[in-house]
Formats: C-alpha cells, sequence, structure tokens
RNA sequence: GCGGGCGUAGCUCAAUGGUAGAGUUCCAGUCUUCCAAACUGGCCACGCGGGUUCGAUUCCCGUCGCCCGCUCCA
C-alpha cells in the first residue's frame, strides 16, 4: 500500500534536487546520457563536504592512515591480476525471440521434443524458383551457419527453367534465372530457430512459434512458409530458455569494464581499462607506498576518486550510475600466523566490545580488524547525521562471498526505494561493503607482475626465535595450508601441484625469517551513494498553515550542520535601507574566511528563510535596526535562526564566528 | 538489451490541425521589522529528428530521456 508513495517521495527529492542545484542530469541539453549525472553548487559542496568529512576520519585523525591519488587508467594487466577482466564478463545467453537474457552457468536443465528450423520463406510463388532451393535444402542441408550459395541456385533454377520453357532463348533464360534468384534470395530468410516443446503439445504450435519469430525477422506482416521442422527428443538439456523454451544463443561475455585506447591508434595492442574500483592501485603501489610512507603493517592507504562500469541497466537516480565515486581504504595486517607468534594468541572477535578501540592491538588477526573497522564505519556514518537505525549490518553468508573474501559485510542503507521483506521492513541498498581480503591481491599482483609483495616484519623475526619446536611447527603448517591453498586455486596450467607445494613451502619457510604477504581489511564506500542517502535522510516535510490558514507545506532539508553546502545566511531584514545593506555584508565578509555563507537579501524574510531551508543551510543570520542600535542594548547584535527548531536567539556579531564553527565541527 | 507507462514554462496543471494559458517559482521595484505577506512590472515551454499537411505541440514513424518490472552492485 505504502509502494506508490515511495515513488512519490523518491520523485520529490530528485525534483528538489534539481530545483536547487544538487544534481542535474548529465548532458542534459542534448537530452541527457543515461547513468552519468552532474553535481550542481549545492551538491559540488556537499559532496566535497562528504568527501572531506571521510579524508579527515581516515586520514587526518589517524596515525596509520596514508593517502593515495592514483590514475584512473592503469596498465590493463592490473585488471587481469584482479581478475576483474574476467569475472566482470560473465557468460551470458540470450534468447533469440524473447531477447532475455540468462546467466549460462544458471540455467535450469529442459526436457522434451525439441523442433528445428531452417529459415522461411515470404511470398515467392514461382514454382521453378522453389523447386531449385528444395532441390537445393535436399542436397545442400541448411545448418544455422550455412547460407545460400547464390551461384548453385541460379544454376539451378537456369536449368528448371530450361526445361520447362525450352522456346527461351539463352540470354533471356539467363536474365530470368539471375531475376529469379535475387527475388528468391530476398524473399528467404536463412536462420535456424529450434523450440523445444513438453511432451504431448501438438507440433504445429512449434511451427507457428517459428513463424511469428521469423515474421519478426523478416518485418513481414503476415506468416511465412517455414522450411524445416525436424524434431528430436531432448533430456535434461541447458540449451534451453526455461521461458519460452527458444534454443539460446551462443554464451557471450557480459563485460561490464569501460574500455578506451591509449595513444592515437586504436588497436587491441593498446586497449586500457577505465577503473572500475580505486582499490587495485593502492595494492599496486603498496611497496612504494610502504617504503616512502615510514608505515609499517599494521596500517592502511586510503584513495578518494572517479569509477567506471557499463552497468547494465542504471537504475534509481544515481544509486548505480556508470562513473562514480568511491572512498576506499586498504588497510594491511599481519596474517594471523604471525600475529599468534608475536603475541601468544590471537584475540578472538567475538571477545572485543562492541566498540573495539585501537588502545592495544598487538593481538587482533583479521576477524577482530574486520569487526573494528565495520563499528568504525557506521560510527562515521552516525557522525555525518545518518542514524543508526536506517543502517542493517548485512554479514554476506559463505556462499554468497567473493571468491577472494573470507568474510564481507555489507553496509546498508534504507533508501526509499529498497525492496521490502515479508514483514514489511526495508531492506536496504549497499552503501559500503567491509571486506575481509586475505592477501589474494597482493598474491595477485606479485604473481602478475614477478615484483614481490612481501614485506619484512622485525617483531616476528624475535618472537619466532623464541617459540618452541611444537608452536613453530602448527604456525609454519598453517600458514603453509593456506598459500597452497590460494596457489592451487589460481593455478596457471604450468603451475603442477609439485611446483605449488614448493612455492607454499617457502613462502612458509619465509614466515620463520620475518617475512610474510599482508592480509587486507577493505572498507569500500560510494560517495554518490552516500549523498543520496544524506539526500533522503535530510528530505523533510513540514506543514504549516500560512496566513489565510491554507495548509502549506514547505521542504527542509535537515542536514547535518557538517556536511551541509551553506552552513550560514545572511541577511539584512529589508534591501532598501542601504545602512543595513551595508551592515549585512559586513557581517558576511566577518563569517566568509571561517564558513560557507550564502547573503541573499532578494524578497521577504520568511521567503528567504524558506529558500535556505530546501538548501539545508543550518543556521541564518538576520541584521535588523536593532544591530544599528535602534534599540542601544542590542547595538551590533544580530538574530541568530535554527534550521530545524525555527527558534531566534540574540547574537553579538562578535561571537558569531566562534558560535558558528563550534556548531558546524 | 526487452516489455509496460510517461514527456507542454524551474514546478503543478490547461487548451488547440491555424497567435499556447493560469497559479506558483524566479528576477526587478514599492514597504521600519522575522518564517514562502501585499502590490506593480518582467523572464521563461510544446524532449529531439523525420513524415503526412497549405499549416503539426496536436496525427504517424523513429530516437532520446524518465518511471516500473527482468539482470547487477560501490
Amino acid at each position: 500500500m505504502a509502494e506508490p508513495k515511495v515513488n512519490e517521495l523518491m520523485e520529490k527529492i530528485v525534483s528538489l534536487c534539481k530545483r536547487r542545484g544538487f544534481i542535474y542530469q548529465s548532458s542534459e541539453i542534448y537530452g541527457g546520457i543515461n547513468g552519468f549525472w552532474d553535481y550542481g553548487p549545492l551538491g559540488a559542496e556537499l559532496k566535497r563536504n562528504v568527501k572531506d568529512a571521510w579524508w579527515r576520519t581516515m586520514v587526518h585523525h589517524r596515525d596509520d592512515v596514508v593517502g593515495l591519488e592514483a590514475t584512473i587508467i592503469m596498465h590493463p594487466q592490473i585488471w587481469r591480476a584482479s581478475g576483474h577482466v574476467d569475472t566482470f564478463a560473465d557468460m551470458m545467453r540470450e534468447c533469440p525471440m524473447t531477447k532475455k537474457r540468462v546467466r549460462a552457468d544458471q540455467v535450469e536443465p529442459q526436457s522434451g521434443i525439441a523442433y528445428t528450423f531452417l529459415g522461411a520463406i515470404y511470398n515467392v510463388n514461382m514454382s521453378a524458383a522453389l523447386e531449385a532451393l528444395d532441390e537445393y535444402v535436399n542436397e545442400y542441408p541448411l545448418t544455422s551457419k550455412s547460407a545460400l550459395n547464390k551461384t548453385v541456385l541460379n544454376h539451378r533454377i537456369y536449368d528448371l527453367l530450361k526445361r520447362d520453357f525450352p522456346e527461351l532463348r539463352r540470354d533471356e533464360l539467363v536474365t530470368e534465372a539471375a531475376c529469379l534468384t535475387d527475388v528468391l534470395q530476398r524473399e528467404i530468410h536463412i536462420e535456424a530457430f529450434e523450440i523445444l516443446l513438453p511432451r504431448g503439445k501438438p507440433p504445429e504450435s512449434a511451427q507457428l512459434a517459428a513463424q511469428h519469430y521469423y515474421s519478426v525477422r523478416m518485418g513481414t506482416p503476415t506468416l511465412p512458409k517455414v522450411i524445416g521442422g525436424a524434431s528430436a527428443k531432448v533430456e535434461a538439456s541447458t540449451d534451453y530458455h526455461p521461458e519460452s523454451g527458444v534454443r539460446l544463443g551462443p554464451p557471450r561475455p557480459f563485460n561490464l569494464m569501460l574500455q578506451t585506447w591509449v595513444g592515437p591508434i586504436q588497436s587491441d595492442e593498446n586497449v586500457a581499462y577505465l577503473r572500475p574500483e580505486t582499490a587495485q592501485a593502492i595494492f599496486a603501489q603498496f611497496k612504494n607506498v610502504l617504503e616512502t610512507s615510514r608505515q609499517k603493517v599494521p596500517f592502511g592507504i586510503a584513495q578518494v576518486g572517479k569509477a567506471f562500469r557499463n552497468e547494465v541497466t542504471p537504475r534509481n537516480f544515481t544509486f548505480r550510475s556508470r562513473e562514480f565515486e568511491q572512498m576506499e581504504l586498504e588497510f594491511f595486517i599481519k596474517p594471523d600466523e604471525a600475529v599468534e607468534a608475536i603475541s601468544g594468541s590471537v584475540t578472538p572477535a567475538a571477545e572485543l566490545d562492541s566498540r573495539p578501540s585501537p588502545l592495544d592491538t598487538s593481538s587482533w588477526g583479521w576477524e577482530a580488524w574486520h569487526k573494528y573497522w565495520v563499528e568504525q564505519r557506521i560510527q562515521f556514518y552516525e557522525s555525518i547525521g545518518l542514524p543508526r537505525k536506517d543502517f542493517v549490518e548485512y554479514w554476506q553468508k559463505p556462499d554468497e562471498l567473493a571468491h577472494y573474501a573470507r568474510a564481507t559485510v555489507d553496509i546498508l542503507y534504507k533508501f526509499p526505494f529498497s525492496k521490502r521483506d515479508e514483514k514489511g521492513e526495508l531492506m536496504g541498498e549497499e552503501l559500503e561493503g567491509i571486506a575481509a581480503r586475505s592477501d589474494f591481491d597482493l598474491s595477485q599482483h606479485a604473481r602478475f607482475s614477478g615484483k614481490p609483495m612481501g614485506v619484512f616484519d622485525e617483531d616476528l623475526r624475535t618472537a619466532w626465535g623464541k617459540l618452541d619446536d611444537a608452536k613453530k611447527q602448527t604456525l609454519w603448517q598453517r600458514y603453509y595450508e593456506n598459500r597452497k591453498r590460494y596457489l592451487t586455486k589460481t593455478a596457471r596450467p604450468d603451475e603442477t601441484p609439485e611446483k605449488i607445494e614448493k612455492a607454499a613451502k617457502e613462502d612458509a619457510d619465509g614466515l620463520a625469517k620475518g617475512q610474510y604477504i599482508p592480509h587486507v581489511i577493505e572498507p569500500s564506500a560510494g560517495v554518490d551513494r552516500l549523498i543520496l542517502a544524506l539526500l533522503c535522510n535530510a528530505y523533510t516535510e513540514v506543514r504549516t498553515p500560512d496566513d489565510k490558514g491554507k495548509a502549506e507545506t514547505r521542504v527542509v532539508m535537515k542536514f547535518h550542520p557538517r556536511i551541509a553546502p551553506n552552513k550560514v545566511g545572511v541577511f539584512p531584514l529589508l534591501k532598501n535601507k542601504p545602512e543595513l545593506v551595508k551592515k549585512a555584508q559586513e557581517v558576511r565578509d566577518l563569517l566568509r574566511p571561517h564558513l560557507t555563507v550564502f547573503y541573499d537579501d532578494a524578497g521577504a524574510i520568511g521567503r528567504r528563510y524558506a529558500r535556505q531551508d530546501e538548501a539545508g543551510t543550518p543556521f541564518g543570520v538576520t541584521i535588523d535596526f536593532d544591530t544599528l542600535g535602534e534599540k542601544p542594548e542590542l547595538l551590533d547584535t544580530v538574530t541568530l535562526r535554527e534550521r530545524d527548531t525555527m527558534q531566534q536567539t540574540r547574537v553579538r556579531i562578535a561571537d558569531l564566528a566562534a558560535m558558528l564553527l563550534e556548531k558546524v565541527r
């Protein structure tokens, strides 16, 4: 029942975004381009504030995270190592009749009788031509791939014409035969069509389906005559569409990577990809950052930037766009075996309280760090005004995990367009994924680039020497098993089990010498999705009766002051009094170095408040005649109006900047 | 990509095979006082392309975009 309202709400938000200059459609004057969006003046400020807040929280306020800004286009090998070129290319098969697509590996097996048609003829009623075609088909059975051999057919028709019309001259026969061949070529459509019918269904329905299929393909208004119709029993085949029964087309890669060419020549050799995520650059530059930042594991590398995916269906306003921005952290940690060697044991994640604090993290394994980052991220969202109750923390089930992940938590936000569960609760859409990716990524890049990605850990080497032999053996064995599992899973054909075993042993021996490939926890958030969540969360309708008692709906964007595009509006009560305007401009100039200020002197004061409410400006400052000293005790004071409560307080201009800064921090 | 619906000022909604209209927003002005006040004046539209027609915003075709389903994810 709430369904239509939900869409209404989303439409109102979209409309406000455009009206007030938060978000516009990209290239709108040319009709727009699907899946691309621009941020207007208010949107650009909002987005900057959000990214700044993230950067401050993740990088500036910590000792153990540093930043990186990498290019969007990188060496194409990166995307082979990461698996994107392959895994982003699901094999899809298409039903040629309904154009519905299915994943090639997820077709339900079908049984029944398959009817195979070879093509269709439309409108030809020249006996010689048709007879020639029949003969031709008998001699060269048409298949899905064969085309009509025009020369052979032409000769056949010539012979038949000669038989039936002996009186014609040779040149007349040649012309006539050529003409008929042309007509036949034009009016015949050779294309295999196969449909699977459940046992017991009459063969006519197969024929009818074929006629409809060809009639659409040939663009003819009436049903054509079909060629072929042979039937065969089929058992448990995955080649037919479960709904239509039509034989599926060949599996085709369905690639979500956006491509370009580097250099002026567009050839296969210089294909490059626009990054589908910012993370891979962090892995690729891991060694450089490690060596130049004076960081030691555990530490993180953060990056904010654009990413691109050729989405099948961009939907839900900016939620799924083809060009979008990410805020990603790769937090590198020691493998659990190293933690155990150094600290004696690994703190079980369950023992950490609900808000782990990083006072002593030396005994934290990947589960503890994972839990820690999930909590950190939710606290961040709370700090910019999104209430915890609007989130769903979704722990992916083992069968949903990506091949590289040990655990992934999706932080879902309950958008108005989210689907509802059986109880009618919004299920939420993913804002951020926090994956424990083991040492997969660094290992992949080590293998693909041939450059070592391991680190040397002095603490580990020292600690290892003090372990008893049993402990050494246990840890060695566990590390060895993990490495072997990874190497087996990603093995190339030339990597035999013996080779893999040897490599895994070397890795485990390395651990004993203080060397390992760091594991990683990856909190990866979508900026544009977060902006959308903030817009949805801020959108509030306030119903107030106007002077004439008529109910009026005002929209207030209740952004957290920390991220609001404009922090304060400055208004002279009246525009036509130069002394008020002058004073208001002084206040504006006083505040401007500290905060984003919006100065507005147009229209009635109530209207200006309302305008700022829609823009989400948390505070308004109004300069009146008392400010100028009409009541001497109020000289140099202004009205400070709060957006959400509409409450007004009298404040000294001298106190204004400090007071507001306090509130927007 | 497929199927269904939609497309007229920034917004809400009219009318019409022959000059496209209102409210609101916006802009300018009048106003000594705080929540879209009043008054005066002003700007702005038939998504794009093609066809039928003397003439198309209207009829037809195509295209683009938006919304809803199928698919996917940060």
